[in-house]
RNA sequence: GGAGAGAUGGCUGAGUGGCCGAAAGCGAUCGCCUGCUAAGCGAUUGUACGCCGAUAAAAGGUGUACCGCGGGUUCGAAUCCCGCUCUCUCCGCCA
């Protein structure tokens, strides 16, 4: 969320940036509610000191066995007024914070505008795509032939977009998870986390996914609980209501998880393979800086993704989001494309953001800052590092050879026990 | 699942209705002292929100809230009552 006194200082120039993701705000609401909260604030706050006041006066007569009985009705009186502004107070707070909750954090001045994601430029380009001597087949295809995964049976065991791993197929990916792990943590000075798979409301809260994309999640029936959609939820919000020392800075955590994501409004899109599913793998790295250093941390977040794919030998691009692509809690983000050969296209397979404090604040993940002692809110950052599923498929269809067989990445190798393709049985 | 105990500041730990935002100790920071280190002495040591502050911010001042969370009783609650959450111990079950 936006600070309130931000918000409350800068109501146009706000305006302006959310237009320009194409949100139109009710920022009057915001202003008649705040002016309401401080207004009442104020007014409960003398009462609350009165009373105070006189109550230690009626502690000091009783003491002096004098009769205090004309205080004790009046505060009586007090504290029902009390009471009764305070209920008044709670409605108009929380009418504020469903409000302030629900606004887009704002985008960084280097965010370029447009209205769509064909705005979004590209910053970068890597490897030659690959000249296949024959059409190249979706990974679906190839998946299915070689008996590594099998769509039918993931939908008898569960439902649409659940997918069942065979043989070397689970191998590959469960290949692909280590080795990236092993990169952050071994090269890139990542710890590794392994956290919990579900998240309560006040995570879920903390990192932006509610109150507002709740029919985004899944949620176990009867219980505060939902089912993590990335691992940015449980290990951004480790630190939640801290105080972070500022020599810890930046922390950078990875972790795997499985996703699950309910995919409501995407009926008929990416409805093949394994492009989107209600659950799928992913290595996510989250980082905590201060607000001085956090743009340089999300260029080697980006490159730190990127990297993967350079160590696979994967052609990819990087195009850095417009306005109105961003995410609901970024300021800037950078999305990682693999390119797949079986779509002729390159498909997102990792987002690099910077939430700058906007995640922190929700959360209160703060840090004390050594030269004057006071407290701030940290940035936030995180990636995937990369998504394991869409990297199983982006190493399928660029690795598929005539015969319908697979090579085995080189940098791969060594976590399939030397092997160096997935044959047909 | 059954039985019991507990939750207070960075930490340990007092506090059972007003003098408690909270003793004491530890730790930390600053200063003094000291050939260095240790010891000693002194001071400081939470967060949030509101208001005041010469404009934005800060310094500073002031008020309110916070003793796991939420409600209740009372003129007044860390303290009494109810509900919840979490932690610990024992039993059962289980990977």
């Amino acid at each position: 969320m936006l600070d309130i006194k931000f918000l409350r200082q800068n109501l146009d120039q706000v305006r302006r940036k959310l237009a320009e993701r194409g949100q139109t705000i009710d920022l009057e609401q915001f202003s008649a509610l705040d002016a309401r909260r401080r207004n009442l604030l104020q007014e409960v706050e003398t009462l609350r000191n009165e009373r105070n006041t006189v109550s230690k006066e009626i502690g000091d007569r009783k003491k002096r066995k004098a009769d205090a009985a004309d205080l004790i009705a009046r505060m009586g009186e007090v504290s029902a007024r009390i009471k009764n502004l305070d209920a008044i107070l709670e409605e108009t707070e929380s009418a504020l914070e469903a409000i302030v909750m629900t606004i887009p954090n704002v985008p960084h001045d280097s965010v370029v505008r447009g209205t769509s994601s064909e705005d979004n430029p590209i910053v970068r380009t890597w490897g030659d795509l690959p000249r296949l001597a024959f059409p190249p087949r979706p990974h679906w295809e190839l998946g299915e032939s070689l008996g590594i995964l099998d769509f039918t049976r993931g939908s008898k065991i569960a439902g649409a977009r659940f997918t069942l791993y065979r043989g070397a197929g689970a191998l590959l990916e469960r290949a692909i998870i280590n080795f990236m792990l092993d990169l952050h943590t071994g090269e890139h000075g990542y710890m590794e986390i392994l956290p919990p798979f579900l998240a309560n409301r006040e995570s879920m809260t903390g990192t932006g996914q509610l109150p507002k994309f709740a029919e985004d999640l899944f949620k176990i029936e009867g219980l505060d609980y939902y089912l993590i959609p990335t691992a940015e939820v449980p290990v951004t919000n480790i630190h939640r209501e801290e105080i972070l020392n500022e020599r810890d800075l930046p922390i950078r955590y990875v972790a795997y998880s499985p996703c699950f994501r309910a995919e409501a409004g995407s009926y008929g899109k990416d409805t093949r393979g394994l492009i989107r599913q209600h659950q799928f793998n992913k290595v996510e790295m989250v980082k905590f800086t201060t607000p001085e250093t956090s743009y340089e941390e999300l260029e080697n977040l980006t490159a730190n993704a990127e990297e993967v794919l350079r160590r696979l030998e994967i052609p990819f691009r990087t195009v850095s989001l417009c306005t109105a692509d961003l995410g609901f809690s970024s300021a800037k983000t950078y999305d990682v494309e693999a390119w797949m050969p079986g779509q002729d296209a390159y498909r997102e397979i990792s987002s690099c953001s910077n939430f700058e404090d906007f995640q922190a604040r929700r959360a209160a993940i703060r840090f004390r800052r050594e030269a004057t002692g006071k407290v701030e809110f940290v940035h936030t950052l995180n990636g995937s590092g990369l998504a394991a599923g869409r990297t199983t498929v982006a190493v399928l269809e660029n690795y598929q050879r005539s015969d319908g067989s697979i090579l085995i990445p080189k940098a791969l190798r060594p976590y399939m026990g030397g092997r160096e393709k997935i044959a047909p049985a």
